[in-house]
Parts: C-alpha cells; sequence; structure tokens
DNA sequence: CTGTTAGCGCGTTCAG
DNA sequence: CTGAACGCGCTAACAG
C-alpha cells in the first residue's frame, strides 16, 4: 500500500480510501491510484484489517466438516455455503477425517483467525476446550451431532426415531426377524440409531434378529448379509444403518436365495434411488440451512438462549422395503 | 496477550515465549503464565501473527474446487488434506459452485488472507487477474483444468486419450454405431473427452452415430438414452460422458428393448462399480496428491519453469461394456 | 533467562 | 477533499 501511495503520489490514506470506495475523493486522483493498483498489483492484507479493526465481522464464516469425501456432509456444507453466500460471506471449510485430535487442531486455526463464526460436525467426545472461544465471541453452532457441555445452539437429525420409523414400517409389512447392520456405535448417531432400531422391536414385544455392528464398509456389509442370509434361521428384513453399506448389501441380497429379503437404510443416496431401496432420509441441506440461518441470527445479535432443533426423517418407499425385492429401477421423476 | 502478561506479572514477550514453546524460560515462570492463558481462554490472534511474520510460511493452504458436492471433487480434496496435513499444514477449503465471479471473489479472500499455497479447480475462462498474485509469492497450482495464459503448475487427467480408449474399447468388441450422451462442453475436460470421442472414430474410419450434448443431469440422460434406443437405428454402443449420467442411462438400457447395448462411461462411480458399468477411471485421490506434491515443492524453494503433469486413466472392465449388459453386480473384491 | 524498542499493513481520529 | 500520527496484537532484534 506504501508502494502504491508513492507511485500515485499520494498518502496512504488516500490509497485506503480509493480502495473503500469513499465517495469524496476527486475523480482524476481515484483514477492515477486504482491504475498503480492494478500495475503493481496490489492486494489489501487480510491480516492487517482483520487486526485493526476488531469488533466488526470479518465476512467470513468456518465450516469443521467430520469427512468431506461423504456426500452427506457435502451436501450440508453446499447448503450452508449458499446461505453464506447470500449474505456476501465467505465459507472456509475444513475437514477433520472423524479425528478428534485434527479437529482441536482446526479449530484452534479457525478460532485464531477471528473468522466470525463456526459450524461444526464434532468427531469430539468432548467440548469444553471450546468453551473460552465463546467468549471471545466466536460463535459456534453444532450440527448434525450435539455438543457435550458446551451451551451453543445445535440442529440434529432425529435419528432414533428415524429408525424406529424404519423397524415400524417392517412391522407393518408382516415382518417379525429383523436384523441391523451397521458400525460400532462410537459416534453418537449411530448409537442413536441403534437405540431406536432396539426401542421399536421391544415395543412390539420382539427382540432383533440379530445387531450387527461389524459392518465398516460397504464389503464388510457384503459378507454380514450373505452370512445372515445363507443361515438358517435367516432374518427376512434388514435395517442398514447407513448409506455406506447399501451397495454391499443389496448386491448380497441379489445374489442370495432369499431375492425379496427387505432392506431398509437409513440416509438417502444416490445408489439407494436407482436400486429401489427403501430408505429413512434426512435432509442434509435442511441441517445445513438450519444451522447456517442459526449461525447468522447469532451474527445479528441474538443473544438468547441456545436453541436445539431436530428435523425430522423421511421414509421413502422405494420397494425394497415392500416385497418387491432389490433391482435396477427407473430414475426418481 | 497484554491480560495474560499483566495477570502473570511478565512481559508480554515471555508470554509470546511461553506460547511458542522457547526453551530458555524458568519453570516455574513458564507454568504460571501458562496457568493465566487457560483462566484467561487466551488465543493467540493469527492475523497479528501474519501480520508479524512476513516471509516464513503462515502453515495454511487453500483448495477451491469447483463442486464440493460432486465425490470426485471430494476425493480430490481429501488426498490433497492428507499430504497438507502430513507436513502440518491447514487446508482450507472453498468452492466456487462452478461461478467464474465467486470463484474470483474466493481466490481473492484466499490471496488477501495470504495463504501459503492455493490448489485450484477453476470455474474461469480467463487467468490473467491472478498474474499479480504470483509476484506476492502467493503459489498457485491448477488441478484438473489448465490455466489460461498463466504460468503456473497444473495436473492434469487425459481426457481426450481416456475417451479414445473408451471408444477403442468397444470397437474392438465390434460396435460401430456408437453413440454420445453428455452436455455442452463448455467446460475445458467435456471439450477434450468430446474431441476424444470423435478422434478415435474419425481414426477408424467412422462416424459417431449420435453426440447428443443436451443431458445435464442423470434424468436426462435417462430421457435421451430412452429416444436413442427406441430409434429404428438404435446404436450398439453408449458413452457416458461423465459419471452423474451412469444410473439414468443404465436404468433406461435395462428397461429397454436391447439391455445389452453396450455403456461405458468417464470417471469411476460407486454406483458403476456396483452395476458392473465398465468406466475409464481417473484417480481423483491422485490428482490431489499430485497437485499438493507439487505445491509444496514449491514452498519448499522449488524454482523452475511452471510443470504441466498428465495422468493417465484406467478402463475397468464390469460387464456392461462387454456385452453382459447393465445388472446389479457383487461388490469388486 | 527476561524486558524494551520498533514496526508488520492497515484504519481511525483529528488536523489541515 | 487530503494527510499525519497513533495503535490493533504480536514478534525480531537487541539489550540487560
Amino acid at each position: 500500500m506504501r508502494d502504491v501511495a508513492a507511485a500515485a503520489s499520494v498518502s496512504v490514506k488516500t490509497v485506503s480510501r480509493v480502495v473503500h470506495n469513499y465517495p469524496f475523493i476527486r475523480d482524476e486522483v481515484r483514477s492515477r491510484v486504482q491504475a498503480e493498483i492494478r500495475r503493481l498489483g496490489f492486494r489489501p492484507n487480510g491480516n492487517a484489517v482483520g487486526l485493526r479493526q476488531t469488533g466488526r465481522p470479518a465476512g467470513s464464516i468456518g465450516v469443521l466438516a467430520a469427512d468431506l469425501a461423504d456426500p452427506f456432509y457435502a451436501g450440508m456444507v453446499s447448503a450452508i455455503e449458499q446461505v453464506s453466500t447470500a449474505r456476501s460471506f465467505t465459507t472456509l471449510v475444513a475437514s477433520s477425517g472423524e479425528d478428534a485430535e485434527r479437529e482441536r487442531t482446526l479449530l484452534a486455526t479457525f478460532v485464531e483467525r477471528r473468522l466470525d463464526g463456526l459450524i461444526v460436525v464434532s468427531a469430539d467426545r468432548r467440548h469444553d476446550h471450546l468453551r473460552p472461544d465463546l467468549d471471545v465471541g466466536t460463535h459456534i453452532v453444532f450440527a448434525d451431532r450435539p455438543p457435550q457441555r458446551l451451551p451453543v445452539d445445535c440442529v440434529l437429525a432425529a435419528h432414533a426415531d428415524g429408525a424406529r420409523q424404519a423397524v415400524e414400517h417392517l412391522l407393518g409389512q408382516g415382518h417379525r426377524a429383523i436384523a441391523f447392520v451397521g458400525h460400532s456405535p462410537a459416534i453418537h448417531t449411530a448409537r442413536q440409531r441403534l437405540r431406536g432400531f432396539r426401542a421399536a422391536l421391544t415395543a412390539a414385544g420382539l427382540a432383533p434378529h440379530t445387531v450387527r455392528t461389524d459392518a465398516l464398509d460397504t464389503e464388510a456389509a457384503h459378507r454380514a448379509t450373505a452370512e445372515l442370509l445363507a443361515a438358517e434361521d435367516a432374518p427376512t428384513a434388514l435395517f442398514a444403518d447407513n448409506p455406506r453399506l447399501v451397495g454391499g448389501m443389496a448386491t448380497a441380497i441379489a445374489e442370495s436365495a432369499a431375492p425379496r429379503t427387505a432392506l431398509v437404510a437409513f440416509d438417502d443416496s444416490e445408489l439407494a434411488g436407482v436400486l429401489g431401496v427403501t430408505v429413512v432420509a434426512q435432509d442434509p441441506r435442511a441441517l445445513g440451512t438450519q444451522a447456517a440461518d442459526l449461525l447468522f441470527s447469532r451474527l445479528d445479535g441474538d443473544h438468547s438462549r441456545p436453541r436445539r432443533i431436530i428435523l425430522p426423517t423421511t421414509l421413502v418407499p422405494r420397494g425394497s422395503g415392500e416385497g418387491r425385492g432389490v433391482a435396477l429401477r427407473a430414475t426418481r421423476s
């Protein structure tokens, strides 16, 4: 900026005024400065601006996702970006890869860079360390997974309720031998789904046929499903804990001796649509939109008590949960 | 920091030293300062640090993706993050949503925040405006799409060559009536694929059966495919320009009177794997890794001429391109 | 081992 | 309409 000022024979302050479109500047001076700005390739230093302007928002929010490669979070982030862009805010995204330590590092970076607000999908089990940051004025909203002992807003889907919905749908079709295929419930949301699954069966006076929590990926799910269906006393219906298991489970069902075994999965996906797999869908974009709206209402000065928003899930029947088996289906209209 | 210094009765510089683990400090003083840091919830102000330490890297790179919701870019970003994390760098991601203006805004934000380097999947047709930023010392690597008139590194997949590979595979199976289904080639990579498609047919003394560039999404592709296959003179093989069309096209083929019509798609996807669709695969993670390696070599002081790395594509036969049609297949081992 | 001085690049305040 | 001086929070260089 000094250089530009010198080159245009004005003071730094005048350059600053030109950059900020301050109106009362002679056109001749303005254009001379602008020319030098272009010629020298000057860019205002965001660090210096952020340092000088304490209090005023910097115009950027941060999103910490657990896993960017997961289409669910990708959709959520995309919705957040949309809200944020509409407000002329920049959205910076980082992902922890489900690693709590990396999450803490990244959150620290966000806070240190003094972003105006954060939306967090946390892979951590504790959040006390964020308490000081709240006081510094960083607004935080938790999405998809609740905060532990931290008074902040959060937006969640009704996981337990969604699993219950799936089981009740299968019960309504007459199924009594219903198995759960998923992974070890270390993560809060997975725990909720398993809880809802069990609760719905208990309420009907039944017990789970099987609960398999060793299906970490689609191939493990394929094996688990094949084993279940090959057994003497095979289940007549399967509940897939998450959308990453659908491919393996659907294929295993199609290859088995019981290709009409019912399948309902938690969370929608392109694959489920094409294969005609019935799902209990959350709306990732709604999750993101709500979280962003909540964050911006805080940035706008809403100081009310932390809110917790629970979004309902929707059962989408496509055939696999209604006795028509798994197969290639026409695209949804 | 002033507050911490006052509370611990030391100078600010001593606090700074404690924060940075400067070794020569009395343990008693160190722990006293640390206690006050915790008590007051102090966080170093990254803006101030970045402002003072010019020259030294700030430890963060930026990634501008065209569309975060696209699994291809999600995988690429994930690979970049992995390289970056291994170097103890923070990765900040933003996405332009294929909007050139938003891309420019976001890049400006990155540059202003003085990130150490950028990896860009550009939706813009011009990049001259970045030239000044290069001089400021921001290192830029283009990924997936080449820069226009900007002397920077870039990593690309062999799009034209990949399309050629697909066509030759189909020619090898005896197909002569091969149709292209895709979208309008506004984007560089799509243009390259169409070019490779035409070139391969021309080289064999053939012309495309049809070139449809109106398939913007999976449903449009479903319609286009259905129309093609219902015609008197239907093609015997289809080339899908991108992985988002696979669901619609596979379903249309399965529903048609010619369910064994061959299908080869550009880019791999989970869906293609499960449906047994033959693809010409690029490796998004390799793209990210190479781009990140290139960027970090620049940060390490490599001043050689800009490089252009072209990554080869791989033909993955799964049945749909080899006369076995489209159907549910076992998961890949 | 610790404190003092100066200044990173910019915006704010107050004078011209 | 424009400029000079000051300070944001922190660290490099130099003293003690």
